[in-house]
DNA sequence: AACACATACTTCGTGATATGATGTATTATG
DNA sequence: CATAATACATCATATCACGAAGTATGTGTT
């Protein structure tokens, strides 16, 4: 997908793979391929500017000798995916707006 | 919008707003508004990373004393906004994977 | 005449951000 | 024992939207 198409998807795709139920950076990176692709380097930014606005909390747990860290989505991180629902909604009439055909005759 | 998510739609919208004819800034700008807003700043670098791409053709014209720049889409611009429609179907995927709700009994 | 406002395009600096490259460390597989 | 998979971290870079400020002309108001 376009790079510039995904930016705004990203951060909820993120949000939207830990809602039910907490995961932890590879395990999204799996469960997101086959709908949006993001490499390691992208998500640990994301994961990290979230968490600094409060969208998920982290905790590190040790897993057959190798750390993990779960994200644990917050209330304003699943707001944030109900905001994403009405933002739905503008990106649906630009859509129809692009496609949009003349009328010739 | 959020301004990430607008940033997949701005140069496909610019290319929309002149596919049904040539049009120049500040029309362009005012016929998007119901849409998208965007800024003259904003503008006036998709026209020029659109014509850098071979998406449009401009041509200067003077208008009652004041200079105008129309912009014309090209073969190319056309493609892209084809090109976008299939991007969409993506899209509403992404959408789909990130307002499902869990099933829970 | 003076002023505000709309039209119209331009340039600059800044901040946000996706991504490749690179690194560290452990476990599993052949 | 080498290779791949797992797992997280950091850095440099390129793209890009946008506010701010500038130049210039026409229109409307007092």
């Amino acid at each position: 997908m376009d790079a510039q198409l995904k930016r705004g998807l990203l951060d909820v795709c993120v949000l939207a793979a830990i809602k039910d139920g907490d995961s932890y950076g590879y395990k999204i990176i799996k469960d997101l391929r086959p709908y949006i692709e993001l490499s390691e380097s992208t998500l640990y930014t994301i994961l990290k500017r979230l968490e600094t606005g409060g969208m998920l909390t982290v905790r590190s747990a040790e897993h057959e000798g190798r750390l993990r860290k779960y994200y644990h989505i917050t209330d304003a991180g699943m707001r944030r995916i109900e905001e994403f629902r009405s933002e739905w909604a503008e990106m649906i009439s630009v859509y129809q707006f692009v496609i949009k055909e003349e009328h010739n005759g």
